[in-house]
DNA sequence: CTGGTTATTTATCGATTGAAAAATAACAAC
DNA sequence: GTTGTTATTTTTCAATCGATAAATAACCAG
């Protein structure tokens, strides 16, 4: 049986110079696993979780089955770039800078958002948290939980107090308000990542007008909830 | 060689009665179409496009080559699946119903996002919705288009009108502002539909603060793009 | 230069994919 | 009943999928 050159040989992907010996190159264990991570984020960042093993081999130079000598499963790949998105980019400092009382509530909160988007807004991460919310992932609703918990409540409870209104418990009205605000800016994100839509090339008045918005809706829908 | 009876048998799907006689059901051409059509949203709706024409045929009792009688290519199913629910669930009477200035601008918002979000808060056309977005299919970007032409503009120049204020041309900020507010609304059905978060029970509410928030910023943000 | 370790490739498997061709059977017309 | 049409199933194919086992070659220690 003649050998079949082109299915998995890693430098035949655009078909060229079938004789060429291959360069095998010989990474350390490390080395190539971090290359894999980092690679397979980008690659089912832009096809999907169902693209091949062998279409993300193919951008790595190497043989599909080498995959399986680093991760013992595609899920077990995959679950490696949830934790690389999800977990390796929060920033536990986030939630420090949303309580310090010693500034307005309104400069913490542009100030988050700024630094909020400047790690969630890029094709990897916005694509990687549309793909997994659709398929149900575990790990995104935790991501869910931990934004309510960590970023909204804090905003809202931190609003309330500087305005010397009751804060505990909050409200369901107001934790709905503070996901819709937050979705305004969310959504930026996914038509101009996503959508590939022309949007405003300001994101500072994006931020701003709703934080502005929400500050000053904040008494009204303090006062309506607790009617 | 034995028959396999399993593969792709209709009645075989929980693997009972492998011997009983195929019911075959004939229906006509028109409806057999309109069920596949119909099947096909739900389907892909909840699998993802990714998933197979032999799963859909399993879920429409019925052998997966039959799929191709009535249309050529999966690809072509797919497409008439983005016609039923892009095209289909449009209703040009919203446009009307936000440029009829024989009332408040509040109001008319309010009972168009309500008419609106009864039309996209299910979960076939959400997930079909973000499916298409990701996939960077065509229509999707058209139906932005339609969106921000027939929605978003509209009700920015409704609310200028009615405040006196200039309205033509409507710039980006105000633009980008209206679709931010849009975008918290629809950031509601996301969380409620698909990402499964125990969101507030209550659209109204959403739709109201949201409106009203809009319409509370609006001469800010029309003052200040035009500084 | 030699031998051992292991990163990497080659070869292959069984299952599943979209799709085509041919066989069959349900229904309508007469 | 008989016949013709066509909706539906049966059978099959080549390509591709995730995954495994064996062969190979790059690098390090001595």
């Amino acid at each position: 049986m003649a050998k079949d050159v082109s299915a998995d040989n890693p430098l035949n992907e655009v078909g060229h110079s079938l004789t060429a010996a291959a360069p095998r190159r010989r990474l350390s264990y490390d080395e190539r696993r971090a290359e894999f991570v980092s690679m397979a984020i980008e690659f089912f960042a832009q096809e999907g979780f169902e693209s091949s093993t062998r279409g993300l081999a193919r951008r790595l130079n190497v043989t599909q089955p080498l995959l399986y000598r680093y991760f013992p499963s595609k899920d077990d790949l995959i679950a490696e770039v949830y934790e690389a998105v999800y977990v390796q980019r929060w920033r536990d400092e986030w939630g420090r800078l949303l309580a310090d009382r010693s500034r307005p509530v309104r400069d913490r909160m542009i100030e988050f958002y700024h630094a909020y988007t400047d790690a969630i807004f890029n094709d990897d991460w916005m694509r990687i948290f549309l793909f997994s919310g659709l398929k149900g992932v575990g790990i995104h609703g935790q991501y869910l939980g931990i934004v309510r918990e960590r970023i909204i409540e804090t905003m809202l409870t931190e609003m309330l107090h500087e305005r010397g209104l009751a804060v505990a418990p909050l409200t369901e009205e107001e934790i709905e308000f503070g996901w819709t605000m937050h979705g305004g800016i969310f959504y930026y994100g996914v038509r101009m990542l996503i959508y590939k839509s022309s949007v405003l090339n300001n994101k500072t008045f994006v931020i701003e007008s709703v934080v502005d918005s929400w500050l000053s809706q904040i008494d009204s829908i303090h006062a309506r909830a607790r009617a």
